[in-house]
DNA sequence: ATACCAAATGAATAATTGTTCATTCATTGC
DNA sequence: GCAATGAATGAACAATTATTCATTTGGTAT
């Protein structure tokens, strides 16, 4: 029934809701990282899932919930990527940070197409409460984790004078910040040099639990 | 001719060519930012600016040059902003350095309709060729002077193991991550202390140029 | 094989969009 | 005052859009 016996999807020609929609999504991402937020229209998204007008009004019944299963696809991505990624760490704050870190700057999550995507909701979350309320919560889940490991950190390693909350704040923002370059002058910073500049600043606070990360050359 | 002799703005009906510019382009933002750039259309703009539905093409040509003039009319204020604190700022690097963070989180740069735009503008900037290099731009001058003044700052005082572009990119992108903040959560983060923040990153990096800014309660 | 049903199609529709341009209006020089 | 100039208008147009739905297709159960 759409499926193999070992759960591999298959290439039928009717495939079941979950397949389609996922299908639909990820051409919605590639559409939008290509034309723009504001030229995807249907036609668009379909003719990059090499399917046909109607398909997405029978899956998504609109536009809007197309666009909001989008973003919401990349935000459960994203937060199931650090949580995978907590689970696979060690046990100290130190290499969970690490591990964090990690994540921002690798596939799946580090794709220049879902960049696009991000930063295109972004632009329009002021406008449309949908996307601003899903982003804030990526947000503030994201730095509620950074927050707790900064705070065991500074507790275990006796720093003085450091704010859990202001520095978990900071290299949100900055893997933020980075990724918009990623995204916009991707031949001037690549992934690893991103990554060290966040883990160059995590050494700054952090001098007895981090080193500086091997600066190669940044271009100029 | 158009205006008085004091030099301030007319209300006239007619009004000259840069006056009428400067106010669609300032309509634009405003409805990029109420209504996303995606519904941003002819109408919404001339009904922001009060004025009619030909107006835009009578003055731009095509609602594409409106939107880049928009995004250049930001880029540029970005600009002028920060030269003009560098030319009041005292001459040591810590000094500018502070002076150029504070441009950041302070008027007219850092409002927030204005964040809307420039994340919209982002959002689009992987399929538009000339966005991205008008983004591009901002963000590698920008880049240039903070590298500069981290360079001095580091031969100045002698510190050991800190990388000039690493420190600046890694602030420049901070500084922007900071804007999401303040963009999808206005109410769990004020400008002052998105500042601070930044200025709590020199700090750690200059422990002996920056002292921790007082770190007032962060919200949860 | 046959009949059935859900999935997919794509032409048609209604609404919206960017752009044009003949007309109206206000200002300025004579 | 009176043309003359050019800025501003808004109705009209062509193009594009999201959505609908009657029809076709393909897979499954009988």
């Amino acid at each position: 029934m759409g499926r193999t016996a070992l759960g591999a999807p298959t290439k039928k020609r009717t495939a079941t809701k979950q397949e389609r929609q996922l299908q639909l999504i990820r051409a919605t991402i590639r559409s939008v990282a290509k034309n723009g937020l504001a030229d995807t229209t249907m036609s668009t998204v379909a003719r990059e899932a090499g399917l046909s007008q109607g398909i997405i009004n029978l899956h998504f019944q609109s536009k809007d919930r197309l666009l909001v299963e989008t973003l919401r696809y990349i935000a459960d991505e994203y937060k199931t990527s650090w949580e995978k990624a907590l689970d696979g760490a060690g046990p100290s704050p130190a290499e969970r940070l690490a591990a964090l870190v990690e994540v921002d700057f690798n596939m799946p999550v580090c794709d220049r197409n879902k960049l696009a995507v991000w930063f295109a909701f972004w632009g329009e979350s002021k406008s449309r409460p949908t996307y601003r309320k899903l982003c804030a919560t990526r947000d503030i889940q994201y730095r509620k984790e950074l927050g707790d490991l900064c705070q065991l950190l500074i507790e275990e390693g006796g720093y003085q004078g450091l704010d859990a909350m202001v520095l978990a704040t900071g290299l949100s923002a900055m893997a933020e910040g980075l990724w918009l370059d990623l995204l916009i002058s991707p031949r001037s910073l690549t992934r690893e040099q991103a990554r060290n500049i966040c883990l160059a600043y995590l050494a700054s606070a952090f001098p007895r639990h981090f080193s500086v990360p091997p600066l190669r050359e940044m271009s100029p």
